[in-house]
DNA sequence: AAATAATTTAACTAAATAGTTAAACTATTT
DNA sequence: AAATAGTTTAACTATTTAGTTAAATTATTT
């Protein structure tokens, strides 16, 4: 691995899970088992390291979903196919939602420049979801509502965690983690029993 | 309205808005419209003005269901009660959600100290649940996932606002605002629906 | 009126932290 | 072997910020 790989791994860790203000440049440096002069030789200033680890982390949670589409041209079994895809990978990376939404909270603009935030193919979902309404697979419903309560079902329990865990569970976490592997199919049975035909 | 409302209105202000690490004794001092010096003369330190922010605004997004829960002895009559009920709360304090879940995020003992976290009236809402179970009046379903999802449903739409209001909605904030408008009998449609037995 | 409490002013301290610098050293490349 | 790039060390600067202090001023209470 090379220094800088040594330092994106470092900075993506301290700041996934402290955030701009949080992380300091020098945990950073220990993280990476280099000095804070090092540091710098690669990254002129903290800001171009966090812009870096906040655009590649961008891209990764915004789901790559062309191929899939493609395949799979039916919106039940792109459910299917997605919820436990996205939940593995929010389960590898369990910090990144909160840390791009408190981040984008503090600094809306910052999403402007991501290129990758227009490349979400919604349009070919919303021909899908249109598609199974008319040949009455589903009943109707909105694509946009089909789409953020699939991303709220997936992504909410991982940003409330502590809130679950204690007040839902009462504090025993390894009632949250069998609340958790369940996931998957409790998300895609609440969407797909909310989506039969009326 | 007394100096001690004024501050801790700014502190709220400020705080829930930029979080601990983000907000600064000095802005709130000049929210409040008064100086460094009184802030720490009413409350000695930071820490202390933010732990009675937090304390307070933890009680807040904990939704106080009691009465809710003896009137309407109905699962389907709760939802249909408590989905516009929290959503309106959260409608007056977007940034609530986001600001709780991030502390919580990055110090999660601080719930530990909180005694409103175990006043949650989980076990009447189970008993609800469970009786319109057995009348089929509802499919069989968790009660922790039911709540879960409701919350998620209800919450994540705020603290996404940037992403959804970009990749969804392209970057339209209005049409961000028109669907919101219409997110509380979106969320009682999606629960209902899912809720229909098999 | 006197005493007390609330508030301002303005300068101060102490700590944390981003970023710099220069010199020395080590590894790699030419 | 010489030159270059990568790395360390350690001390340094500049800035931000929490928190303090003391004196003066204003408002409130006794």
């Amino acid at each position: 691995m090379t220094t800088e790989e040594q330092i994106v791994n470092a900075a993506r860790k301290v700041f996934v899970r402290k955030g701009l203000q949080g992380a300091k440049m020098q945990e950073i440096a220990d993280e990476a088992g280099i000095n804070k002069a090092l540091l710098h030789y690669y990254f002129r200033s903290k800001d171009k390291l966090f812009d870096h680890i906040f655009t590649e982390a961008f891209q990764q949670i915004i789901p790559s979903l062309r191929q899939s589409l493609n395949e799979k041209a039916d919106i039940v079994i792109f459910i299917q196919f997605f919820v436990p895809f996205y939940l593995n990978f929010i389960q590898k990376n369990p910090y990144l939602p909160q840390f791009i939404m408190h981040e984008l909270s503090q600094n809306p603009e910052r999403i402007a420049g991501l290129a990758h935030a227009q490349n979400f193919p919604f349009d070919s979902l919303k021909v899908l979801i249109d598609k199974a309404i008319k040949e009455q697979q589903i009943r109707f419903v909105e694509p946009e509502n089909l789409i953020i309560n699939m991303l709220a079902l997936t992504i909410f329990p991982f940003v409330a965690r502590p809130m679950i865990e204690q007040i839902i569970f009462k504090g025993k976490q390894e009632a949250y983690e069998n609340f958790m592997q369940k996931r998957a199919d409790d998300i895609i049975q609440t969407i797909l029993t909310s989506l039969r035909p009326i």
